[in-house]
DNA sequence: TTGACATACCTTGTAATACGATGTATTATG
DNA sequence: CATAATACATCGTATTACAAGGTATGTCAA
């Protein structure tokens, strides 16, 4: 019987450090609150994301001022706290889209040279 | 003034989840050792990762039976100890292979709605 | 010959962090 | 009225990359 654990473990730990990455690229062109990027990821990028890894991420990239948030109270349920990208993230996000590319095609040609 | 800080942080958080999937894609054609191992990965990768990690990553696999190793004697020198795929380890790499595509597609994808 | 450098292995300590579990509060639904 | 869904948060644990430091051997220049 082939062991699945050993790779789902290892999605697991591809994803930890893109997540920094995907979580900007959501809130690139929109404002967004944590419970709608959990969904938001699940649907679009098929990335199982839960909530004690999104809220303290999210915190961290507050921290360094990567993203600013505001509560924003709803005529009903509870109030959201709406998340959306500083400059200085928009920066980093550009510098992650190269160092991303550069990281892919890296794997790549180490791909197809075997 | 830029942050590199953030930027080469996140750089090492990428490559810890990638680093045993291109350690196997460099031991499925030839056998290496350790030291071998970081020069290729940073020849061919412009991957630098360093001692303290490949060692303790090499034995995990070993522990794992992804990989085996054999100690060989040189005529001078350090004695070298040479890693190899198991049956295991190909197939865990072949998992790895079809993962890390629907992987970066999914990025790709997020990338591209944006 | 001595000291520096390269090769080659290893271990220990630390810091970062994903995730499960758990808790709180509100509203809708059966 | 209980259950589920929405929406936030925190705590504890386990994993793990990496720097720093250690051992050993060989080469080569000053």
């Amino acid at each position: 019987m082939r062991d699945e654990g050993k790779i789902s473990r290892w999605e697991s730990q591809v994803r930890k450090g893109v997540l920094d990455f995907v979580v900007l690229i959501c809130l690139e062109d929109t404002r967004l609150y944590g419970y709608e990027l959990i969904i938001r990821l699940k649907q679009k990028a098929g990335l199982d994301v839960s909530e004690g890894t999104i809220y303290p991420l999210l915190n961290r990239m507050a921290k360094d001022d990567l993203v600013a948030a505001e509560w924003v109270e709803m005529p009903t349920g509870m109030p959201r706290k709406y998340y959306h990208l500083t400059r200085e993230g928009r920066e980093t996000l550009a510098d992650m889209k190269i160092g991303w590319r550069r990281f892919t095609s890296s794997v790549d040609t180490l791909l197809e040279h075997s």
